[in-house]
DNA sequence: CGGCATGTTGCGCA
DNA sequence: TTGCGCAACATGCC
């Protein structure tokens, strides 16, 4: 489920479980996920470290260990983060293992067994990354600021907005721009927004659609957030439009159409969603 | 069985 | 040099 809010909880249930712990032992031997590295190189860049921050930007996430080295992960479509206890079995689509120990003096065997934990990385389809560098890798620097972290620059964002005609929707959607905005979040903000995905950047009413998408975008945001800190393992979060189409718009009650934009489906209303 | 999926990349073509 | 459209990636689920 990797969108900014997703990756957001992924990054506070690392950093729970990781920050302060020392590594035993780490295991991956996918090449797809570590690409370009291999996956040979995982282990031994992790053992014996310890983890000193679980950093996020945009849907990328990078935990900091003390000898400067950083592991990068990326939860593709369907990748996400599970803590079991040690030694358990591997699990469903499981592809990369870490064993930690929680630092701190105090001996006993039944006192290390409670600070000794796994933190196992599973993902279906493999979309996602995980790797291990010694610098910052491209895909991380070439982020755009994080709407979340970083809150919105109202002048670089009209100005990606006025650049071209591109379709609005695509341009909040480029990584560039706006780090961690995906289909559902570009989906609902727009929706929030008032404003026809479809619109051309440089046909939108500048300071005010830009100021409008931005606080879209960041409702979106801040609600998905906190209905995933609600129901942590449960219930799936309900959107006002996307997956919707053919429904009644939940502020007009206009039916609600479906367009593809960039490749991807957006669902919008013809109705109370301007278009310049 | 067919269609769709929260993401990214690479290719051919303007 | 950009931008655009689209297939591909690998697999689950409805």
């Amino acid at each position: 489920m990797p969108e900014l809010p997703d990756v957001e909880m992924a990054r506070r249930d690392l950093k729970r479980w990781l920050v302060g712990t020392v590594v035993t032992a780490a295991f991956t031997e996918d090449a797809r996920l570590s690409r370009p590295a291999s996956p040979r190189a995982f282990a031994p860049a992790l053992v014996g470290r310890t983890f000193e921050r679980v950093e996020r930007r945009g849907k990328w996430l990078r935990l900091d260990l003390d000898d400067g080295g950083k592991v990068f992960s990326h939860l593709g479509m369907t990748g996400g983060w599970v803590r079991v206890a040690l030694g358990a079995p591997v699990v469903r689509f499981e592809r990369a293992r870490i064993d930690v120990v929680r630092r701190q003096a105090r001996a006993g065997r039944k006192a290390e067994r409670d600070r000794a934990l796994s933190v196992r990385y599973v993902d279906a389809r493999r979309f996602g990354r995980l790797l291990a560098a010694r610098e910052d890798i491209a895909d991380w620097t070439a982020l755009g600021p994080d709407p979340f972290a970083d809150g919105i620059d109202m002048g670089r964002f009209s100005q990606a907005l006025a650049k071209g005609r591109r379709a609005v929707k695509e341009i909040v959607m480029d990584q560039r721009v706006f780090a961690g905005v995906g289909n559902i979040l570009a989906t609902e903000g727009l929706w929030l927004a008032r404003v026809d995905p479809r619109s051309p950047g440089n046909a939108l009413r500048l300071p005010a659609d830009a100021r409008a998408i931005a606080r879209g975008l960041q409702r979106a945001i801040a609600r998905e957030l906190a209905g995933l800190e609600r129901c942590r393992d449960g219930g799936a979060s309900s959107f006002f439009v996307y997956g919707r189409a053919g429904q009644a718009c939940p502020r007009c009650a206009a039916r609600l159409s479906s367009v593809v934009l960039g490749g991807r489906t957006t669902v919008f209303c013809r109705e109370c969603q301007v278009r310049s």
